[in-house]
Parts: structure tokens; C-alpha cells; sequence
DNA sequence: AGGTTTAATGTAACCGGTTACAGTGAGCTT
DNA sequence: AAGCTCACTGTAACCGGTTACATTAAACCT
């Protein structure tokens, strides 16, 4: 592999020249610029992006850490951030985070140690001043993705999860339902609460009583989503609506509605978060509440960017869920 | 940040000392090892990694291409090639080739000039002839993912597609079909053409007529299966079995017969390929072909390791596909 | 005691770029 | 013609590690 000393001997020059020639340096002569790039074609010289690093203590490297590489939640980010990075000429470098506190800082940890320029961040488990401090001694751009901490109001990209929970819940609310249950993610993640948060608003909002009898803790998961209606029935409690807190656990509670012999949404209408693919193929298709996840990865490479004075242009960072109707939710049974 | 040569002074001991520290080599003193620690915490030191891979001329980095960085097919891919990559305490970067050319290419140049120690490629547009030359010039391990190159066989992490497509076929033979129409990807795709030649061999083995009428060349995409059920109905062709070479073209056939009043599987079995996620929550569940999508991922991780020599043990090249039985196959109608 | 081995440590060149600064010569001013 | 710009080019230090080789001192022969 050519370094730039021997293009320099090729093309009688000194490397300094070869140097500004790669880089756009104006103050080369045309003749000169010339010889150089002949030189660089005939050694097929590539520059060593290491001694580059090094030298300019820059990577034109953006470090992304995503909970799970899997899940199409996280490829669509992935691949909008990706293109925004692209664009200038970067790298993005992602890490998966596998959703545990250890795992998460190793990820940190690792891109750090790479001199990534900026960091973009999907974290689950560090908890938030972990990552103001984080924010604190790294002298780059942390961006943090779907979260809002409120001392770093400018480094994050985040959704109005209240008002997720609240559109779901109203939209059950204006079909007629009287009794909604409510399947949450784990209550120590701070966008299960603001859902919740959403569905007591919305619930009370209509002049109903918030009963706590009807707010299920549940994980995420498919599994926890049809555990959940068993612990609903078992409480005997009666509902025509369910506003699950993700599109796993309302698939997970459709199916065991059906299992009971209920029909969706006849008998019981269900209401999911996230809009991920499967909510279109299932079966009544999922009403569900659309969550830009694209526009996350976009977003928040671009904020990292304006911050490396890379980029200009509006950014927006706090986004809108919308509601998807789809057959998973009717009219309230008389 | 805290430089070797900082640790060194504080430590009393030489750069040299610190750097065989660091990279655990034996001539050190248990004594002066503990000092050299201390310094390390106190002054917080992490080693720079440009400088490193510019000394060593390594960069504990692996490099993947992959079509889109969205698509639950290359998210499973890349969470196994993760994770054995970051065993051994290396990088995985991921770029995107976006099923282009040009981008492949560049995706490819993206990675050499970083320097990656080896690259895993799922490459869908490059041809065979280039990927020969690049293997070629390139002094690293090229792993190539989903893709059998006959000349270079021991760098191929492969699927038979042709018995993924005699499987599916053979499946609703055995139900009793008689009947059976192949919707296929592009042909210019190896795979497509592979899947193809297992429809044919099961259909002639079973000593039925291989009818060009009832294959369809289409496009990989939901809508592509759902036109190509329009142009069987038009080319008045009977059929009561439906093999698509992919589960987006499947679901959208799927929707094009029911549409059309007819039932999946009384009047119509569809199988589809990939056993991706939606597979199981569409109504009735589709009846697919698995490919260990992980598993391409893990063993390209590890032959690429293995090749650097960071690795020993057995890998596993050559993959099997499975039929996966669900609701969209029945026996056929009288 | 002198020679040899062995363990532990230090010195300095090197990896391949960037860039501050110095230097050169042509053209322009006065 | 001397002085001054200005455009262009070169020299060499530097980024922060690795590592071949030299050095030192203690231990172990015979």
C-alpha cells in the first residue's frame, strides 16, 4: 500500500504538497496539482485514515448505540442515520447496547475508546445522570434518541409519549369505551410512565375514574401482553378496550382475547404502540401509534453534525406520535 | 486525555514498560506492573486506538456490508457477527449497500480505506468477477455471506436454495397438488435462479410437466407477488398451489387470492421463503422456508476470525433450509 | 572469580499522515 | 535596482502508540 512519501518521490514534490493536494488545498499551482494526482492513480495510493486520526485527533467517525442490532424498530434508525453521516463522507460505527447496564457502557466505552467525533445514543438501562456525566467529561456531541432528560434538553431527540398514551386511550374513549385496561412496558422506564401518564389523562379527561385495577405491569414482551389479559380476567375485571403500551404485548393480548373465545374488535378493541411492521399483517390488522423511528436516526445525525459545525439547517428534535387506525379497535359493544 | 508517555512519567518507569502493561507481556515486574496500574487509573488512560493500528498496522476492526441496514433478515445477521466479533474485543462497523452497485463498491472502498483486519459481505449487485479480484488484491480474509462463489468456496457462507425451493415444492406435492405455480425473484439473482431449479427438480422427480406458464418472474416485494397472481388469473392457468420465493412476495399473493374470494389454504396453499417475522402473525400463518439468518452471521464472523488466526474450531459453511409448517398449506381441493 | 544465562527495563526508530514555519522566485512598485 | 508582495513549495516536528535492540543487574554455573 503507497504511502504519501513515495507519491511525493513519484511526483517530485514534497509531501507536504501531496498532503494539500488530497485535502483541497488552494495553494497548489495546476501543474502541480497535476503531477500529484497522476502519481496517486498510477500507485493507487489511499490515505491511511490511522495516521489521519492521529494527526488531526479527528475520525470522521459518528458511534451509534442502538439497544438491539436486530428489530426493525432499530433498523430504520440505523439506516437513516447512516445516510446523513454518509453524505459528509463519515462513518457510522454501531454497537449494540443488548438492552443490559453492562452491556450499554461497554458499548460506550468501546466507541469512545475509537475517538468516535460524536455519539448517538438509544439507551435503556444507564440512568440519566450516568449519562449527563457522560455528557459532562467526553468533549464531544452526545445525542440521546427517543429519551428527554431535562438538563440536556438540546442533546436529545425524543417523542411525546404522554401524548401517545392519551391519543390511543381518546381514541378508545370516542368509539364508546367506558372500561379501558392498560398494558404497561416496565414502570422504571421513563416512556412506560409518560404512556401511562397519557392514558390517565386522557381517561380522566373524559370525566371517568382512573382505576388502578385496570393498569397491568408488564414487560414488553408478547408473552407478558397475553399474561396480562389472564391477570385482567382473574382480577374480574370487565373491559371492551385495551391500550397496550407496544405492539408485542397487543399481539400477545389479541391472541388471548381469541383464545377466550372474544372477537377483536367486536368484543374487545386493542390498541398498540409503535406501528412495527407485523401491526399491518396481523389479523384484524393493529391499530397502533406510529412512532417516526426514522426520522430519530435523521434527526439526530444531523444534530450531532450541527454540532461538529458539519451542518446547518433546521433540526427537529422533539416529535408528534400519530394514530394509526386499523381493524384491531370498533365501536364499544352495547 | 492521558497520553502513554504521561502514564510513563507518573509511573517512573519507560513508555516501553506501559506498553507491555497494557498488552499484558510477561518481562514486567509484578512491582512495577502494579505501579504502572496505579498511574493508569489515577491519570484515567485509554490508548489511543489510531495510534495503535497505525504502530501495529491492525485495526481490531471487522468490517460488514450488508443490503439494508434495516430488514429483520440483515438484523438478525448482524447481531451474531456482533457478537462473536466483540468477543475477541473487536469492532464490527456496519455499512449499507443499499442493493445498488454503486454503492456496494463504495461501501466496500468505505471499509478498505479504514483498514479493517477482515470484511463480511452480503453483496447482492457486485459480480462474481469482482469479488474474485478484490479477494485477490486485498490482503484480508473476504467472507462472503449468503453467496456461493464456486471459485472461492472456502470464503462462502451459503444456503442450498435449491432445496429451500424443493422443499416448498415437495411440500405441496406431498399435500397432494397438482397444480402449482412459482413465483420467482429476479433472475439475474443467483439465489432466484437456484430456488427455482429445487421447484423444477421436484416438480419433474414427482413426474409432472415443468410448465413455464406457471412461473412468474417478479421482484421480491409485496406487490410484486400480489401482480403476479393477477397475471396467472390472466393467463387463465390453474393452480391450486402457490410456491413465492420470498415471504413478501407470499403475503401480497396471499392478499391478491383473497381478494379475489378464494381461500388460503381450502382453495389455495402458499408457501412462502425466509420465515421472516411476519410469517407467523399473518392470518392463516405462513407456511416458509427457514434460513438461519444468525447463523450466517456467526459463522462468517468466525471464518473471518479464524482466517486471522484469532480463532480455532469448527465452522459451518454450507447451510440446510427448513420447512417451516403453518396454516397456508392444506391439501388440495378435489 | 569470571563467564554465562536470564529477567527486567530503557532508548529510539518507526508507522503515515498534518501543519507551522521557513524559504524561493516571479512580478510589481517606486 | 532595491524592496515588497504574493503564490507556491519544502522541511521537520508532531500525533501516540509498538517493538527491535541495547543495557543492566542478579543468579547460576564450573
Amino acid at each position: 500500500m503507497a504511502t504519501i512519501r513515495e507519491v511525493s518521490k513519484h511526483a517530485n514534490v514534497s509531501v507536504a504538497t501531496v498532503s494539500r493536494v488530497v485535502n483541497g488545498n488552494k495553494w497548489v499551482s495546476d501543474s502541480t496539482r497535476e503531477k500529484v494526482l497522476a502519481a496517486m492513480k498510477e500507485l493507487g495510493y489511499q490515505p491511511n485514515s490511522f495516521a489521519k486520526a492521529l494527526a488531526t485527533n479527528k475520525s470522521d467517525t459518528v458511534g451509534m448505540v442502538v439497544s438491539d442490532l436486530g428489530g426493525p424498530f432499530f433498523g430504520d434508525m440505523m439506516r437513516a442515520a447512516e445516510d446523513e453521516v454518509r453524505k459528509l463522507g463519515k462513518h457510522l460505527i454501531i454497537t449494540s447496547g443488548h438492552d443490559t447496564l453492562d452491556s450499554e457502557q461497554d458499548a460506550i466505552e468501546f466507541l469512545m475508546q475509537r475517538r468516535v467525533d460524536a455519539l448517538l445514543l438509544h439507551l435503556d438501562s444507564i440512568p440519566d445522570e450516568d449519562i449527563i456525566k457522560l455528557s459532562d467529561t467526553a468533549n464531544i456531541p452526545i445525542i440521546l434518541m427517543n429519551r428527554l432528560i431535562p438538563e440536556l434538553p438540546d442533546q436529545c431527540i425524543s417523542l411525546d409519549n404522554d401524548m401517545g398514551g392519551y391519543l390511543a386511550t381518546q381514541h378508545l374513549i370516542e368509539l364508546g369505551h367506558t372500561n379501558i385496561a392498560c398494558i404497561t412496558g416496565p414502570l422504571f422506564k421513563a416512556d412506560a410512565r409518560s404512556r401511562l401518564a397519557g392514558y390517565r389523562r386522557a381517561i380522566e379527561q373524559a370525566g371517568m375514574e382512573y382505576d388502578e385495577r385496570l393498569v397491568i405491569e408488564s414487560d414488553y414482551q408478547e408473552a407478558g401482553g397475553k399474561a396480562s389479559i389472564e391477570r385482567l380476567r382473574r382480577r374480574n375485571m370487565r373491559f371492551t378496550g385495551v391500550v397496550a403500551q407496544n405492539d408485542h404485548m397487543a399481539i400477545g393480548a389479541m391472541n388471548a382475547l381469541k383464545m377466550h373465545g372474544l372477537s377483536v374488535p367486536d368484543d374487545v378493541s386493542v390498541v398498540g404502540y409503535d406501528d412495527m411492521v407485523m401491526a399491518r399483517y396481523t389479523e384484524p390488522g393493529l391499530t397502533t401509534v406510529n412512532i417516526p423511528v426514522a426520522q430519530f436516526g435523521q434527526q439526530a445525525a444531523n444534530l450531532a453534525l450541527s454540532r461538529l459545525g458539519e451542518k446547518t439547517g433546521k433540526i427537529f428534535q422533539h416529535f408528534q406520535p400519530e394514530l394509526v387506525v386499523r381493524g384491531s379497535s370498533g365501536p364499544a359493544p352495547k
